[in-house]
DNA sequence: GCTATATTTCGCCATATAACGAATCGACTA
DNA sequence: TAGTCGATTCGTTATATGGCGAAATATAGC
C-alpha cells in the first residue's frame, strides 16, 4: 500500500506531471527541466528526487550534468499501464501541449548557453 | 489539467483509496464507511465530498441515510480504466484485504445498531 | 411541532508540502 | 590546486491537507 501511495502522491502535483510528460521523449538534463518548469533549481531538484523515490524516474550523471529518464522497471507493471493511460489523457491538455512546443525550443538550444542563461 | 489533478489528488490518500475500494461491491451508507475507516464522522464526510468533487463518487439520500456509490460516468473514460487497474493492484495489499473482511461484518450488522454503536 | 439521529459544515490545530535562497557538494578546467 | 559551474541539501516560510469536536442541517417518528 505504502509504495502505491508514494506513486499516487508523486503524480498528484502539476509540476511533477509536467516533468514526467516531458521525459516521455527521452532523457533530459536538470537544467532543461528547470527551463521548462520555470522554477528554482532547488525546487526542481526536490521534485525529481521525489519522483525517483517513487521509482518513476532514473538518473544518470554525465560529467557536470545529471540526466533523468522515465524508469523502465515499471513498464510491464500496472503502474506502467496507469502511466500510459494518464499520459495519453494529459497529452490533450493545453499545458502539456504548450510544454511540448517549449521543450522543442529548449532542446534545440546549446546546453552551456541554456545553463548560463537560467542559472 | 485541473480536473485530472483533482482526481489524482483525490486518489493520493489512504483513507480515500480504502473508501473507493470498499465501494466496489456496491453502495455504502456513510455510517458503514465511518465504521470501516474508524475516523470521525466529520472526517469521513469531508473525504466523501472531496471524492464527489472529483466526480469519483455519487450520492443518494434515502431517509436519514446517505448512500455513496462509485460514479458510473467515468466508466468508459481513461479515469475509469486507471481506476480499474489501480483497484486490481490494491486488491493485493494487506490493508484492502483486511478491509474486505471487516466490511463483510459491517454490512451484516443492522444499520440502526451500527449507528448507535459508533456515533 | 418537538425530539432524536445521521450527516454535513465550521473552526481550529498539527503536520505535510511546495516554494525559495544560501550553503554545500562534486566534477570539469584553467 | 584553485576556481567555476551544475545540482543537491538545508533552513525557512507560506499554504494545503487531514484530523477532530461543536454547531448546524435535514429527516423520521412521536
Amino acid at each position: 500500500m505504502r509504495d502505491r501511495l508514494d506513486v499516487l502522491k508523486a503524480l498528484a502535483d502539476e509540476s511533477r506531471l509536467r516533468a514526467l510528460c516531458a521525459l516521455r521523449n527521452g532523457e533530459l538534463c536538470v537544467c532543461q527541466l528547470i527551463a521548462l518548469l520555470e522554477l528554482a533549481p532547488s525546487t526542481v531538484s526536490k521534485h525529481l528526487s521525489l519522483l525517483r523515490a517513487a521509482r518513476l524516474v532514473d538518473s544518470r550523471k554525465e560529467g557536470r550534468w545529471m540526466y533523468y529518464t522515465l524508469s523502465q522497471k515499471f513498464r510491464a507493471t500496472s503502474t506502467g499501464k496507469i502511466l500510459a493511460l494518464l499520459f495519453k489523457d494529459l497529452d490533450g491538455t493545453d499545458r502539456i501541449i504548450a510544454d511540448g512546443k517549449r521543450l522543442k525550443v529548449i532542446c534545440g538550444e546549446n546546453m552551456d548557453s541554456l545553463c548560463r542563461r537560467i542559472l
